[in-house]
DNA sequence: TACAACTATTATGTTATGTCAAGTAGTTGT
DNA sequence: ACAACTACTTGACATAACATAATAGTTGTA
């Protein structure tokens, strides 16, 4: 089953959530997301996020130095993108609380 | 919070359970659906999604006289249909639990 | 009769976001 | 020189939710 369209809207929020617990850049994002279980994502679906995130000022950018590759673009996540992000957690709850019993015959 | 993007696949699956249970029609989805907790749920939200479950032959149609309005075209699920869900509801279940763990810290 | 309110479906266009495919570029080791 | 790994960019595409409006049948009431 293609899970696609059931990542949009949770993938934006995950990568946030990784940012927000050290600062990070797009290539260690991709394997961390990897190991938690989102096996494919690839470069063509997180760097547009970064840029989204980025854009919204939920995450800023500084460049440095890569020790074996390219320069990387190291993001931390802002006041607004803690905000956002906290606010978010609530929404993605009830939502899957709600799909959850619907879906799960909680009631009939 | 804006949940549209959230529920993308997810709202199509909650109406392909609502047929399951009962064969039913359009109008009538809307109000369960709204009883479940999807408030914001709109006919221009609703069809489409009929139209693209009977196109995948998810679900198949008949048309019949309302007591009060406009004839009804009540829908009920195809054996297509139930082993979608059925495979669905393992793809829903797999990529919430992963997406839990990442957002709430299960790990760190 | 006219009109409002409720029932019921259809159609058109917009927007957001994940995906594919391809390309650019720095570093290391053979 | 070349492969392999690291690292980011870009453009075109598909999908699905959403907004808005139109169409139409039935009931009740002024």
């Amino acid at each position: 089953m293609d899970e696609s369209q059931l990542l949009k809207g949770i993938l934006e929020a995950c990568v946030l959530k990784i940012i927000s617990q050290k600062e990070t850049y797009g290539y260690q994002i991709i394997i961390e997301l990897a190991e938690a279980g989102f096996n494919n994502v690839i470069e063509g679906t997180l760097y547009p996020i970064l840029t989204r995130l980025e854009k919204k000022k939920y995450i800023q950018c500084r460049k440095a130095k890569s020790p074996l590759g390219p320069t990387r673009k190291y993001f931390s996540i802002t006041t607004l993108g803690q905000e956002h992000l906290d606010n978010y957690l609530i929404t993605y709850k009830n939502t899957i609380d709600k799909t959850n019993h619907l879906l799960f015959d909680k009631k009939i």
